[in-house]
DNA sequence: TGAAAGAATGAGATCGATCTCATTTGTTTG
DNA sequence: CAAACAAATGAGATCGATCTCATTCTTTCA
């Protein structure tokens, strides 16, 4: 691979005049200019990036780490803001945690090495958490992503999951529900689905009824109906639920229709995230819409405003109520189970 | 950030002993090391992975280019490379083309610049691919995936697309159908769908049957029912489709529901590539499963090794029929839109 | 004890681009 | 035509780590 020095030397000029004919030209007799041009043309030159990283000390390259890409959700957003960073000359260096805070340090440690411009996480629990910590001495620009702000310190991006825990929660409410489920993954360990139960158990008191515990899944995205098998029985049986996401919820609506049940005709099912699919469903998944394109993309921005020195305290994004068919009138049955 | 020289200093020694300390220890006297790593660790000393690249002239980078990460089977085999990569030590430069040959382009550009040690690429037509012949010129290892392998001169990490199409369209002759059409996203513009296109085309023959036209939506990854309604009509109506995609199967399977038509009952829908979420809907998809995980998996080890030098010129990796209850046996029926 | 062999360390160059500052070349004008 | 100024170019240092080769310091054993 050529380098400068020997287009440089083609072209009859020192290499910083051959430098300056791509860096300013304007600084360039246009005669010489095209010398070199011609020489770089010759030699197939193409600058090395990484030359250019170690001389001005910026990388121009962000560092992403989301849980899983098996998750549409983290998915969509990444695409948003590979095309935002991609618009804005950055490019991003990718990793998944899966969820393991061990990972999740290695990996940080791995991007300050490789001198990343600043990093957008996205970690199991914010308020508690090692790498945060760690970070806290770095002086790399960091942005969590999903996130609930306030709990860590850091800048964060996303929506009020509190907010739309309650909302998803007031819909059911409306539409008539009272006993009203909430259906999350293992040991609730993700600081956003704990928030998102918060605000459950605030409308449901709101409307003056008993908020229930949250009924756990033993996976993250995948639903085993088992669990829930004994909230669907006896006098207090559930008339809807809320997953926490929306694979759950997914895969929960289809556990139950090949079980026999009826969506929405025996059990409501509301999802939590938005991803694109729940729309092409049948039934179509009701869901709290987070804005995971825009998320993405106001993340890329907002880091990109860090690291040129602007501070910015960005406001949580506005998430929706998306209707679905999920989502019914509950109508007034038997437990469904019933042995009796 | 401090930096080696600033450690050797503190340590009392030179560059030269600071980094060996690091990189062959045994060379180092034990004392010496200890004064070392307690200086590094003082100064919070952190190696500049830019400044390596720069001196070894290698990255441990893979540059990485899919269509999107909208589409699950993207995202899933990201995610599989994602950790086959860094078990190795490489990192992941991720980018998506959406499609785009102009982007492929620029793409590859930067990618080139930023020195990654090796590509792997899922290109629209690598058959007729700008990119992949400008990278021809090139020297940096480079891998497709999904592409049919073939048609470009690349070695290409994917399934057989062909015999895959024509067990899909086996799979729904032995159930007893005989009209099975294939539905594909616009212009059948993928090199891919049109090997899937060609299976079903020779199974078809094979069986005695007429192979059909390609039904065309007009995006990608969601179905109209419009377009197909035609095909759903008339004395020749279908009684089984396959998608070129997941997506496009869920969502038309969902359209199909959502106008009256029961699945399979009235038409069996088959999809293509075995997205996760496809096991958990109801009805669950009937597809032709793509091992997207290990093909990820295989696709950085391959390029690894022809990173290292060696020649390897991959199999395809096997492929798997998916049961699943959107095929069923045809049943008899009028047509279904029948306006008489 | 001394010389030879081996271990430990240092000086300096290198990777490729770019910046500063000095120098040369070119242009303008009295 | 020469002085004064501006434009164009070059020499050399720099970013941070590592490699080669030379040098110094230890051992070891005759």
């Amino acid at each position: 691979m050529s380098d400068l020095l020997s287009v440089a030397k083609l072209a009859g000029v020192s290499r910083a005049t051959a430098a300056r004919a791509f860096s300013s030209p304007d600084l360039v007799r246009p005669a010489t200019r095209e010398k070199i041009f011609n020489a770089a043309q010759q030699l197939s030159f193409r600058p090395n990036k990484v030359a250019q990283q170690l001389r001005s000390q910026a990388t121009q390259m962000i560092g992403v780490m989301v849980p899983s890409l098996d998750n549409p959700v983290f998915a969509e957003q990444l695409q948003a803001m590979e095309v935002a960073a991609r618009a804005s000359s950055y490019s991003l260096l990718v990793t998944t945690s899966e969820y393991s805070p061990s990972r999740e340090e290695e990996i940080v440690e791995e991007m300050l090495r490789q001198r990343v411009d600043g990093l957008v996480l996205t970690v199991a629990d914010a308020g508690n958490s090692a790498v945060l910590e760690k970070l806290r001495l770095e002086n790399t620009p960091c942005l969590l992503v999903y996130n609930p702000p306030g709990n860590s310190g850091y800048a964060s991006i996303g929506v009020d999951n509190n907010a739309a825990g309650a909302d998803a929660t007031r819909h059911l409410l409306t539409l008539g529900h009272e006993r009203i489920g909430m259906v999350a993954g293992p040991l609730l360990q993700s600081d956003r689905a704990q928030q998102r139960y918060e605000g459950y158990r605030h409308a449901m008191r709101d409307a003056g009824f008993k908020p229930r515990p949250v009924v756990e899944m033993n996976r993250h995205t995948q639903a085993d109906l088992a669990s829930l098998t004994p909230e669907l029985n006896g006098p207090d049986f559930l008339t809807a639920v809320i997953c926490t996401n929306d694979l759950l919820a997914i895969s929960l609506m289809g556990e139950l229709q090949r079980a026999g049940f009826s969506v929405p005709g025996d059990l409501s099912v509301m999802g939590f995230d938005g991803i694109a699919l729940g729309k092409h469903l049948y039934p179509s998944l009701c869901t709290i819409e987070q804005p995971r394109a825009e998320i993405g993309r106001t993340a890329v921005q907002t880091l990109l405003a860090m690291i040129r020195g602007e501070s910015c305290t960005p406001a949580p994004l506005p998430h929706a109520l998306r209707q679905g068919e999920s989502v019914g009138i509950p109508t007034f049955r038997k437990s469904m189970l019933g042995t009796s």
